[in-house]
DNA sequence: TGCAGTACTGTCGCATCGGAAAGTGCCGAA
DNA sequence: TTCGGCACTTTCCGATGCGACAGTACTGCA
């Protein structure tokens, strides 16, 4: 689970904790958007990741209990993701954030490729 | 600076990477309450770090024109770290996180010692 | 018979992360 | 003259992250 540390120092500490898995806010975001999706649903969403790490990132989230996982005992095996209350409660205060990202990225991005341009 | 990443699929993405190393959330935390704070005093606030950690992440927060770095040059030399507007506008967009973080990061702990046991 | 799809699991190995500690140049105090 | 503080910088090295890839158990399709 993330770094599985022990305490924190600070509500903000541990919010970045849970959520600061490489995929883990492409896993919320695609979770948000779409509700509920399957493991291999999931794997095309995420373009670009593993399956191994696509696995860790739900596991570490699930033991946060971020995102509830449903086995469907069927012939070709489903497993269903969602997200919990909790996870819905940390989508929601993730949205001003992705909503600043969204604003300020670019900026961000331009910051990096010529040092000191930026507004201070 | 952080990753580094070229591109972002989404805001929330670009965020948690400006956000995410791992002393970010505490400097970031340590500058919005103290306003302006010196390079010694940043590494008693946030016990812990190395202060090869410190001016590594401060650097990229500096690089990604999140903090601003003033030096002073006098007899000791004085270098004075604050938030830029755009890194104000960063913290303002983490508060429900950090809020999120305060109100359920004990619940998040317990989770983590008895999986299945939080609610769904 | 063999290949594809489902949902994983395990191993290998490089690359990065991050802590410890020592070095740097300058100065004031003891 | 040595110590300590300031603000770093550099090196070493173990821990961790993460991608590539192969394996598993089952089934349906051709």
């Amino acid at each position: 689970m993330a770094k599985g540390k022990v305490s924190y120092s600070c509500g903000l500490d541990a919010a970045v904790d849970v959520v600061g898995g490489k995929w883990k806010p492409l896993i919320l975001w695609a979770l948000h958007e779409a509700g509920t999706r399957r493991f291999g649903e999931l794997r095309r969403d995420v373009s670009g990741v593993s399956e191994k790490m696509l696995i860790q990132q739900l596991r570490e989230l699930e033991a946060d209990g971020i995102v509830h996982r449903e086995v469907y005992r069927e012939v070709p095996p489903r497993v269903e993701y969602s997200l919990t209350g909790l996870g819905q409660s940390l989508n929601t205060a993730l949205l001003p954030l992705g909503q600043w990202g969204d604003d300020f990225m670019s900026q961000i991005l331009r910051n990096r490729e010529h040092p000191r341009t930026g507004p201070a």
